[in-house]
DNA sequence: ACCCCGACCTGAGGGC
DNA sequence: TGCCCTCAGGTCGGGG
């Protein structure tokens, strides 16, 4: 599901009901995500404080006082929800409405460690795998596919970790530059498109903001990497950080399932020029919509506005 | 060192 | 209604 604009609004949903704040409890329903939680993880974290909350590429990291890391990913379908705790004055109805209706709960693999019928939150939905508690928040991770990943890493040796030590340049840093991108793509005769979705170029372009930075650059999807010029990888660098920067201030984009930690949809879908676009007109020409598969993803481009790559 | 492709999962939607 | 197929925002690892 999320690309780095989805994870970056998730992540300021989530920060301030889960920064600086006590962990009260840690409910891992589902450990078989895209690695098996182990079975110690839930208890190392509890009672832990979460500081530090940050994004790299698409994780979401933050550091707990035992000197671990927490490692986030969202995978395709994650999701990560926000229910704030009720005050104390605002809660009885709540609560005598929740008792009776425990109908929609569907059978946990491990069983709950608490009751439901004490959660002062809505019951929990299906494919919500690990809820953690602070006092000012119950924050729930919810994952139909499975392809996220949840991890407790030992802080000292993160960055050399496998999951963060071949990432490339974070796109909206200045360590993200047209030069740095026209070098990270020279000894590849692969589609541009499919270098930008790799993590080792820049991180955090993922199959709809590769498709729509390179109609904003001009370029046409299946361009020969190894011949993109200088000029061009300076112009397409200016479109990543537009686009993604334009995404974030929109809050992501909603296409079946995202949605904001505080369940608002993100909007930057109304504004694609390409993505999902296919045989409807260019907004700027017209011309219908193409799209073929690259790098086993779908992908789109006007032919007109996107000139043909070299052969 | 590259590059290609299947695998990991569930659910939504279309065609019949 | 139901079945069967394809497709979906991301990685990872095996083999050529």
């Amino acid at each position: 599901m999320p690309e780095l604009p989805e994870v970056e609004t998730t992540l300021q949903g989530i920060k301030p009901y889960l920064e600086g704040l006590p962990l009260t409890q840690v409910l891992i329903r589902t450990p078989k995500l895209r690695t098996e939680i182990p079975a110690d993880t839930a208890q190392k974290l509890t009672s832990q404080t979460l500081t530090n909350l940050r994004r790299r590429a698409k994780f979401i990291l933050a550091d707990a006082s035992n000197g671990h890391t927490l490692l986030l990913h969202l995978g395709m379908s994650g999701r990560l929800s926000v229910l704030p705790t009720a005050t104390p004055q605002s809660s009885p109805g709540v609560a005598a409405e929740r008792s009776e209706g425990g109908t929609a709960t569907p059978p946990p693999h491990p069983a709950p460690l608490t009751p439901l019928a004490l959660h002062p939150n809505p019951p929990l939905a299906k494919h919500d795998h690990i809820i953690l508690t602070t006092p000012k928040a119950e924050v729930r991770f919810n994952d139909a596919r499975r392809f996220g990943l949840f991890a407790l890493l030992p802080t000292a040796t993160l960055n050399s970790h496998p999951y963060l030590a071949n990432l490339g340049p974070e796109p909206l840093t200045n360590a993200f530059t047209g030069q740095t991108l026209h070098t990270a793509l020279q000894n590849s005769g692969q589609p541009i498109k499919v270098k930008l979705m790799d993590n080792t170029v820049v991180v955090g372009v993922g199959n709809i903001y590769a498709s729509e930075s390179l109609f904003r650059a001009g370029l046409h999807p299946a361009t020969p990497a190894n011949t993109i010029t200088r000029t061009q990888a300076e112009t397409l660098a200016r479109h990543i950080k537009a686009t993604l920067t334009e995404a974030i201030a929109a809050g992501g984009s909603t296409l079946r399932d995202f949605q904001q930690a505080d369940g608002q949809l993100g909007y930057f879908q109304h504004t694609f020029s390409v993505y999902g676009r296919k045989g409807q007109p260019c907004l700027a020409c017209t011309t219908p919509i193409q799209s073929a598969v690259m790098g086993q993803r779908n992908t789109f481009w006007c032919p007109t506005c996107q000139s043909e790559h070299r052969q």
